[in-house]
DNA sequence: AAGACGAAAGTGGTTGA
DNA sequence: TCAACAACTTTCGTCTT
């Protein structure tokens, strides 16, 4: 414990707590961190929680899938019998070992960091648990295959992380995603159609049905509004008229609508805003909502009424 | 004055030759 | 690999409330 540390200055107690590992002097009675001289590589890993059991949940899942690279890929063991090897071949099988080594903790390195990032970027967007674990999982497969190469590591962390919400029904759209790491919205779109095409990954588009709850509550809608609007959506699909177009642009006229019949009117600015599409996207599909789904009537004896 | 509407031109991505 | 194309955006002028 440093000498010039005497007592708390929040709570004045003389009972501190000097943590070596983490460089940490913490108040035992109030729990101030009065110092850090430490610097810690894993600061973001503590930061947005408190549980102690998230923080090792946290470090925990990262670890398996490095033990699950481990296990995908086969060491080059020590005990072969060199003798029988020519020198060629010896001096072949050192060199193989040495980039085996190389590699797999260039690999680690790398996930360490990317994991660190990932974390970052969901708790800033309040991801759930799972689609952070599937997004982690994603990562870590580009990673084996090499696919960061030639990219940068926080695109790919942002396109898995994109790609993971869509599988777990949680969109977010590019805009936030972009917003979140701080990557230009084409190049996470890029990277992860590049990343979902090489691994496999196939991912339905994206239902606009998932996004109203969130535009919903951005607004302060009621929830009448909001399973109407999920109502108009239905018609909407059975019209035909969702294929092709922006999930969001859909989503955001539905609840346009919706709010104008329930008489919480919003703007198409403000719909627009949290959507994060134009207000001419909104009245195109406004536009067809109506005349597809013989809502102008409705429309019209609202405007009566009011008039 | 602010919001709604629509036309026109531009952008980035998909598709089919 | 390139051009056509659809969806969407930006910009701007006009109409409505």
């Amino acid at each position: 414990m440093p000498s010039y540390i005497k007592k708390c200055p929040e709570c004045g107690s003389i009972n501190l707590f000097w943590n070596k590992d983490r460089g940490e002097i913490i108040c035992r009675d109030c729990g101030l961190v009065i110092e850090d001289k430490m610097v810690d590589f894993t600061q973001e890993w503590h930061n947005f929680d408190s549980d102690s059991s998230e923080k090792r949940r946290r470090a925990g899942a990262p670890m398996t899938y490095t033990q699950f690279d481990q296990g995908l890929g086969t060491d080059i063991g020590r005990k072969a019998d060199l003798s029988v090897l020519t020198t060629k071949n010896r001096n072949k099988f050192f060199r193989l070992r040495k980039w085996q080594y190389r590699i797999s903790t260039a690999i680690e390195r790398n996930l360490k960091l990317a994991l660190a990032e990932l974390k970052r970027v969901a708790s800033y967007l309040k991801l759930p648990g799972s689609v952070e674990e599937e997004a982690a999982r994603v990562y870590t497969l580009a990673v084996q295959k090499g696919l960061v190469r030639g990219r940068s590591m926080e695109s790919v962390v942002a396109g898995a992380l994109y790609a993971a919400c869509r599988r777990h029904e949680v969109p977010r759209t590019l805009d936030e995603l972009s917003e979140a790491s701080g990557i230009e919205k084409k190049e996470i779109g890029r990277t992860y159609r590049f990343v979902t095409r090489e691994l496999g990954i196939t991912i339905f588009p994206s239902n606009p049905a998932d996004y109203i709850a969130r535009f919903s509550s951005a607004l302060k809608l009621s929830a009448e509004t909001q399973s109407n609007a999920i109502e108009i959506l239905e018609q909407a699909q059975k019209a035909e008229l969702t294929s092709g177009r922006g999930p969001t642009g859909i989503a955001a006229a539905a609840l346009y609508v919706s709010a104008l019949l329930h008489g919480e009117k919003r703007t198409q600015r403000e719909v627009a805003d949290v959507a994060g599409v134009t207000e001419v996207t909104i009245r195109n599909r406004y536009k067809e909502l109506l005349e597809k789904l013989k809502l102008e009537k409705e429309i019209k004896k609202l405007k009566k009424k009011k008039i």
